[in-house]
DNA sequence: AGCCTGGCAATTTTT
DNA sequence: TTGCCAGGCT
């Protein structure tokens, strides 16, 4: 983006040089500062610059100070990105935008300043997703339940859900109980809420809800705030939640400069309490908003465009835009079927060998995948090949054992009260603080309702503990508090060097002879060059429980793997879209737990990963598959069905779903095996057949294009009687033990029994 | 305290 | 099939 640089400095009042370059859309969105905005942005369509030359507008213009600025992003890369980028346009220190940040970074912020109004003390902890899920498990445990039944992964999750619709426990509606433990669910988020007052800590959920409950209570403090923020901005609005709706809603509702910028058509995170309803409501929610459409896309060919846009077509809940691009035609969108995920993977890998050999970088090259277990199969296939690749995602930096360790033992020393912290590190390294020891600290702290340190030192000044206990955990705590009392003298990478010797927690795993123990202690020096960075203790506990990521060396030269969901928001040349498979993609478990809903956002899943690429996107499919160790046949997703023909090569690999079908062009798009599907009739592919072949269809899409016309052969009749012998190339022989149309079942001699799609079968 | 074994489950995971 | 967890064993 020329011309956008550090220019030279802007008189007001003429055209600024900053706004060079904007369509008109775009500028449209830049300059609408007052009043509410909606940006409707399209994948590809310069949302982020529209954004940051917005936030320039405001500064460069004098209508705010950069204190002024609340600026809300899910994402710490994505607030890093937005801050470099107005740096670079208004070509100074961006110190002042404090108020730019994630939506918990910023909560974070606030609560800190009123914690006591929530009863906690401002230096309370920030627990993540683990210490959740530990913090409810003890909460099953002290409420008697049976922990096999309600694990504490469960509790958590029904608290989150929750604490994403902003329901504090009073406010819970009744009839939702049953949701965990036979309608204790309630009374547990209630006792979770206890604990975590008691422990001095908040979890994600609350660094918003807390917020909530001060801007309610506290009328007062809600003011400082709606006057404090001259403007808003929100980032991928798509992806809020109730509840960061509602703290939304309530600081913009003196000013109503808000702007909220978003993709419907990109809404992935519903299950994660991402309500699309807020970004389809936005109208409504703030009368006289305008709505800014950024249709013009600058990223992919128009076949690209044409294929994500035929495919979300079929979605109802959607605000409606149409990407258009001035490039000019690139090659269709291939489809490709192959026999197994074996063959996939090696089809994949040749492909990105003949790129590389066409001097492609692989750093252009991506494999995008539904489910992190789709990664197995291509990371085995690179390495036989010899290419290099990056898994993106998997367990984070701060997620590692031996990191949240060493975090631990900080925790313990800025915040004697957390008990978390002081139940992962007492004994370890062991220092006979043995399961016994540990039940009665447990007992006697929940009895006086004390923390575990504050119960450690009053049974030392007891006689409760045998002597052996008793000097073990006095040792502990005298560490402890050896260390606290130098939190305000050394520096904090210096204490965390002597914490993590004193402790013997890196002697742990010097003498841990497993092979994982050196990049463990690799881990723990990383941990300290971190602390480097930061001036407080404090400072850099912060930075751990909200800015979970941690840099990772910049590569190139290496082929992407990655879930679609990681890849949202970024672009690649070639984009590769394997297992399109019905349950697979859409998952079935998706579909299974949310229905209709669940279906669209998987398709818009699918629209995500197409629009990802610049250039090609290769979407595959495999008929049979290997999950669980066991063999699957399947179907090609319904999505592939949905791809407007005009737009879309089709390379299938001949007798696929068995040999009657050797060419799906004169049959329907792949084999005839699929034409028995129930949902077929009602699917878009099966609309479109009607349609082409001149019958009333209820719905025809709208898809243009030279579409040529789909013969479906009329489903088929069982071809197996019952306990007919069978054979099967993958299985081999058996007898069949049910049909349905043509889904069979047949009892392998030496697979057992499977369901299989009939043309698999020979009679035998 | 650490090791073994049976049972059970198995997406996506911005903070 | 793998991988995790809990409970029992040495």
């Amino acid at each position: 983006m020329a011309g956008l640089g550090a220019a030279a400095p802007v008189d007001p009042a003429s055209a600024p040089a900053y706004m060079a370059g904007l369509n008109d859309e775009q500028r449209a969105a830049v300059e609408a500062t007052e009043g509410p905005v909606l940006m409707l942005a399209g994948a590809g369509t310069g949302k982020t610059r529209a954004l940051t030359t917005r936030l320039a507008h405001l500064l460069f213009t004098g209508r705010a100070r950069p204190w002024q600025l609340l600026a809300v992003t899910f994402t710490n890369k994505a607030a890093r990105e937005m801050k470099e980028r107005i740096g670079a346009i208004i070509g100074e220190s961006v110190e002042g935008l404090q108020w730019l940040g994630t939506f918990h970074s910023i909560g974070a912020q606030i609560l800190r300043r009123h914690a006591e109004l929530v009863g906690l003390k401002p230096s309370f902890t920030i627990l993540d997703a683990d210490d959740m899920v530990r913090l409810a498990k003890q909460v099953i445990e002290a409420a008697g339940l049976d922990e096999k039944r309600w694990t504490g992964r469960g509790l958590s999750a029904v608290i989150d859900g929750w604490k994403n619709r902003g329901l504090t426990p009073d406010k819970v509606p009744a009839n939702e109980a049953w949701r965990f433990a036979d309608g204790k669910a309630i009374a547990l988020y209630a006792a979770y809420q206890a604990r975590l007052t008691a422990l001095n800590a908040a979890d994600f959920g609350d660094l918003l809800i807390h917020n909530l409950t001060i801007f309610q209570q506290h009328p007062d403090v809600l003011a400082i705030y709606q006057d404090k923020f001259h403007y808003m901005l929100v980032d991928e609005y798509q992806d809020t939640n109730v509840a960061q709706y509602l703290w939304l809603r309530l600081l913009a509702q003196t000013r109503k400069n808000i702007c909220c910028v978003g993709d419907d058509d990109q809404s992935i995170y519903g299950w994660r309490g991402a309500e699309v309803e807020n970004i389809l409501r936005f109208e409504k929610d703030f009368p006289g908003a305008k709505v800014i459409r950024l249709e013009r896309n600058y990223r992919s060919t128009p076949a690209i465009l044409a294929a994500a846009s035929g495919l979300i077509a079929a979605n109802k809940a959607r605000l409606g835009k149409t990407l258009w691009t001035e490039r000019s035609e690139g090659e269709l969108v291939k489809v490709r079927g192959v026999w197994d995920g074996e063959e996939e993977a090696r089809l994949i890998g040749d492909d990105i060998e003949s790129e590389q050999n066409k001097g492609r970088p692989l750093s252009d090259l991506a494999v995008l995948v539904r489910a992190s277990f789709q990664m197995r199969a291509f990371e085995e296939r690179f390495n036989t090949l010899g290419l290099p690749y990056r898994v993106v995602g998997g367990p984070r930096f701060y997620e590692r054992e031996e990191v949240r360790d060493a975090v631990a033992y900080l925790r313990l020393i800025r915040s004697a009260d957390d008990d978390l912290a002081f139940d992962r590190i007492s004994n370890k390294p062991a220092r006979k603080l043995g399961g016994q020891t540990m039940q009665t600290i447990h007992a006697l702290a929940r009895a006086r309702n004390l923390s575990m340190m504050a119960t450690s030192r009053l049974l030392l000044e007891s006689d409760e503990l045998g002597a052996a206990a008793c000097n073990a955990l006095r040792k502990f705590v005298e560490m402890i508090d050896r260390w606290s009392g130098e939190i305000d003298t050394m520096s904090p990478r210096d204490l965390t060097e002597l914490v993590l010797e004193e402790s013997g927690y890196t002697d742990f795993w010097r003498n841990n002879k497993s092979a994982k123990a050196d990049s463990k202690l690799d881990n723990l020096k990383e941990v300290v060059n971190a602390v480097s960075e930061f001036d407080t203790l404090a400072a850099y506990l912060d930075h751990v429980a909200l800015v979970a990521d941690h840099n990772e060396a910049q590569t190139d030269g290496q082929v992407w793997l990655m879930t679609l969901h990681a890849a949202k928001g970024l672009e690649f040349p070639v984009v590769f879209l394997p297992g399109w498979e019905e349950g697979v993609f859409p998952s079935q478990r998706s579909l299974d737990e949310g229905g209709a809903a669940a279906l669209e956002e998987e398709r818009r899943l699918a629209y995500v990963g197409i629009t990802r690429a610049r250039e090609s996107c290769r979407i595959s499919f495999a008929a049979n598959r290997l999950m669980y160790g066991r063999w699957q046949t399947s179907l090609p997703s319904r999505f592939i069905d949905e791809l407007p023909e005009s737009e879309v090569e089709v390379a299938s690999q001949p007798g696929l779903y068995g040999a009657a079908a050797t060419t799906f062009a004169s049959q329907s798009r792949f084999d005839a095996a699929r034409v028995d599907e129930d949902a077929y009739y009602d699917n878009p592919g099966w609309k479109r057949a009607r349609a082409a072949s001149g019958r009333a269809a209820s719905s025809p899409p709208q898809i243009e294009g030279r579409a040529t016309t789909i013969s479906v052969s009329a489903p088929g009749k069982a071809k197996f009687e019952i306990g007919a012998r069978v054979f099967h190339q993958k299985f081999g022989y058996g007898r069949v033990t049910a049909a349905e149309g043509q889904k069979v079942t047949v009892n392998f001699d030496h697979s057992g029994a499977k369901k299989v799609v009939d043309s698999f079968l020979t009679a035998a």
